[in-house]
DNA sequence: CCATATTATGCTCAAGGAGAGTATAAATGG
DNA sequence: CCATTTATACTCTCCTTGAGCATAATATGG
C-alpha cells in the first residue's frame, strides 16, 4: 500500500489521456423535453476538455454558452466514463468523458448549423408514460426481454433475468418506476437489443428507438434518470420554465420530465405550500377556458431551496 | 457548433493529462465510521489510474483489493475533480482525479505499513451529533460564521452569508441536516476557516479538524455527505455489518455514519417490515442486559431492493 | 341564450407513514 | 431482591399523500 501515494512525476506517451466533456442539455418546450444534439441528432454535444477554467463546471458553463449561445441555468456532473473500448481500437488514446447535464430554456435561432434540439423519447420511445405504457414495451420489449430470460442456460439465471426485466419495465403487474431509465437502458444493452451492443457485439433485432454514437445514450440515460429523480426534491424545474408561465404548464413540464401524469389539485397544493412561486398579478392570455393566474419563481426562496429541499409530487402507483 | 464534436486526432505533449483514483473506504467497527488512510491519516488512498480494466468501477475494485487485502462490498463513483491550481504549480501535467465510494469491513492486521483506519470525525468533528450539538459549533464555528458573515462589504452580503451558515450549520434554532456535510465543508473553506484554504488563500484561524493532503478532505465530505443520503433509501449499511448481527448494533452503525441518533423502536419498525432481515435463531452473547437475538441481511431481497429503495429512519427533527 | 367543453381552483376524506411515548420482558451484578 | 441495561411489543397522534367532489370562469357552437 506504500507505493499507492506515489505520484508520477513526469507524463509519458504511455500514459497519454485525452479527456472530454459531454453535455446533456435539457430544454422544455411545451410538454416536449429536448436535448440538444449534433450529427443530424446522432450524438450530444462534446469536445475536448479545456483546463482554461477554475472548474468543470465553470468550464463546461462556458463552452455551452459560447457554443450555443445558450446561458446555462442548473449545472450538474453526471458521471465519468472512461471503460476499456469505448473507441473501439484497442490502441488508441485513452479517453475520458466526463458527462454533465445542463437545463435551458429552447431559445429560436439560437442553434449552430448542426446542433439541434431533438426529443428525448425519440431515444427512448419505452419511457414516455403520459398516455398510458407505451405499446412497444407489451408488444416488443417484454416478449424480447422474456426470450432473452429464458435464453439462459441454467433455470436460476433465467428466473434472475426475467425478476430483473420485470422490476425495471414494470412488468408482471409491477408498478412503473420512471427513475430507472439507465437500469433499463443497461439491460437493454445487456440483453443485446439495442443497435450500441449490436455492434459491439453482435446479436439481431432491436428495439425502437434512435441510437447515437459511442456511448451517448447512456449518458443520456443517465442524465434522463437523474433529472427525474432531482425534481421531486429540488426545484430545479423552473430553470426550464420562462418567467412567467401558469401552474398547468409547469405541471406539464414536469409531466414531460417524468414520462407521466401529475393529480392537478395535488400538484397545485404542493406548489402552493411551499411557496416557490408568487402571482405577477397578470393572467394567461389566449387559452381555451378558464384563463389562469400566471407566476413566476420566487427568487429569494432559492438560496434557501437549493440547499434544503422541495417536494414535487410524482406518485409511485 | 460544428466543430465541437471533432475529436483530437493525436495526443501532443501540450494536452498532456493525467488521471488518478481516489478512494474514500468506509467502515464501521463498533460505532466508528472509519476510513482508510495513507501518509499518517493525511491523506486518502490514490493512484494512478489504469486502463486495465472493462470500467472505472472494476478498475477500482481491483486497485483496492490488491492494495488493502480488503474486498469491496458496494462502490459507487462520487465526483470527478479537475480543478485548474489543484497543485498548486501552474506548469505540472493536468490532472484529473476520479473518486470513487466503497463500502468494507474493517478486517485486523490487513493494513498495510503505511495504510490505517481513522475515524471520520477527526476530519469533521462537527458532523458528530451523536451526544447532541458539538461544543465546537457554538464555540467556535458560530463566532467565526459570524465574523465572517459581518466582514462582508454590503449588508445584503452581510445577511445572504450569515443565512447560508445557519442554514449549513443548523443555526439560530434550525433544524441539523446531516447530508449537508459537503455544504458545510465548502462554507468554512470559502470563510478561510480551514486548514487547506488558508493555505492557498492565506488567511488567520483555522477551525478544529484535521487537514487533509490537497482537496481530499473535500472528497471525504463528499462521500459523507453521499453515503449519509445513501443510507435513508437503500440497504447500503449492510456492507458494513458482520454476517450476523443484532438489530441493535446495525442501528449503531446507521447513528455513527449519520452522526445522529434514532429512534429505536421505530427503527426496528421499519428494519422488520421491509424485510431485510432474518433470524439467524442464535442469540448474541457476551452481552450486558436482555440478550438479543441475531439476524443476518436477507440475500435474496438484495437484487430487489438493490433497485427499488428502502427507507431508513433518520429524522429531520 | 343555452348547452357543452375546457381549464382553474377550493375543499374534503380516508389510508398510511412517521415521530414519540408507555409498558413489559429478560438478562447481569450487587 | 433490586437496580441497571437491553430487547421487544403496542399505542397514539399528527402529517402527508393519493384521490375524488364541487364549483368557477372562460370560449364555442347551435
Amino acid at each position: 500500500m506504500s507505493n499507492v501515494n506515489k505520484r508520477p512525476k513526469t507524463v509519458t506517451a504511455l500514459d497519454a489521456i485525452t479527456a472530454d466533456l459531454v453535455a446533456v442539455l435539457v430544454a422544455v418546450t411545451d410538454g416536449h423535453p429536448k436535448i440538444m444534439t449534433i450529427e443530424h441528432a446522432g450524438a450530444l454535444p462534446s469536445g475536448p476538455f479545456q483546463f482554461a477554467h477554475r472548474s468543470l463546471q465553470m468550464g463546461l458553463r462556458a463552452w455551452v454558452e459560447a457554443q450555443t449561445g445558450h446561458p446555462l441555468g442548473y449545472v450538474e456532473q453526471l458521471y465519468t466514463f472512461a471503460d476499456r473500448g469505448r473507441s473501439g481500437d484497442p490502441d488508441a488514446p485513452h479517453r475520458i468523458s466526463i458527462s454533465y447535464l445542463g437545463l435551458t430554456r429552447e431559445e429560436e435561432g439560437r442553434e449552430g448549423a448542426d446542433a439541434q434540439w431533438s426529443s428525448w423519447y425519440d431515444y427512448f420511445p419505452w419511457e414516455d408514460h403520459r398516455d398510458g405504457p407505451p405499446a412497444i414495451l407489451a408488444k416488443i420489449i417484454a416478449p424480447r426481454l422474456k426470450a432473452w430470460a429464458r435464453a439462459a442456460e441454467e433455470p436460476a439465471l433465467q428466473k434472475t433475468r426475467w425478476r430483473r426485466a420485470a422490476i425495471t419495465f414494470g412488468l408482471d403487474g409491477r408498478e412503473w418506476n420512471e427513475e430507472l431509465a439507465l437500469q433499463r437502458y443497461e439491460l437493454l444493452y445487456e440483453a443485446l437489443l439495442i443497435p450500441e451492443s449490436v455492434r459491439e457485439q453482435g446479436g439481431e433485432a432491436a428495439v425502437p428507438g434512435r441510437a447515437m454514437a459511442g456511448d451517448h445514450r447512456r449518458i443520456l440515460a443517465t442524465g434522463i434518470a437523474r433529472l427525474r429523480a432531482k425534481i421531486k426534491y429540488r426545484p430545479v424545474v423552473f430553470e426550464l420554465m420562462p418567467d412567467e408561465f401558469t401552474l398547468l404548464q409547469l405541471q406539464r413540464s414536469v409531466e414531460a420530465l417524468a414520462g407521466r401524469l401529475v393529480h392537478k389539485q395535488n400538484f397545485r397544493r404542493l406548489i402552493e405550500q411551499q411557496e416557490l412561486v408568487e402571482e405577477t398579478g397578470a393572467m394567461a392570455a389566449d387559452t381555451i377556458g378558464r384563463p389562469a393566474k400566471l407566476f413566476r419563481f420566487r427568487q429569494g426562496i432559492l438560496a434557501e431551496r437549493a440547499v434544503v429541499g422541495t417536494k414535487l409530487p410524482l406518485s409511485r402507483s
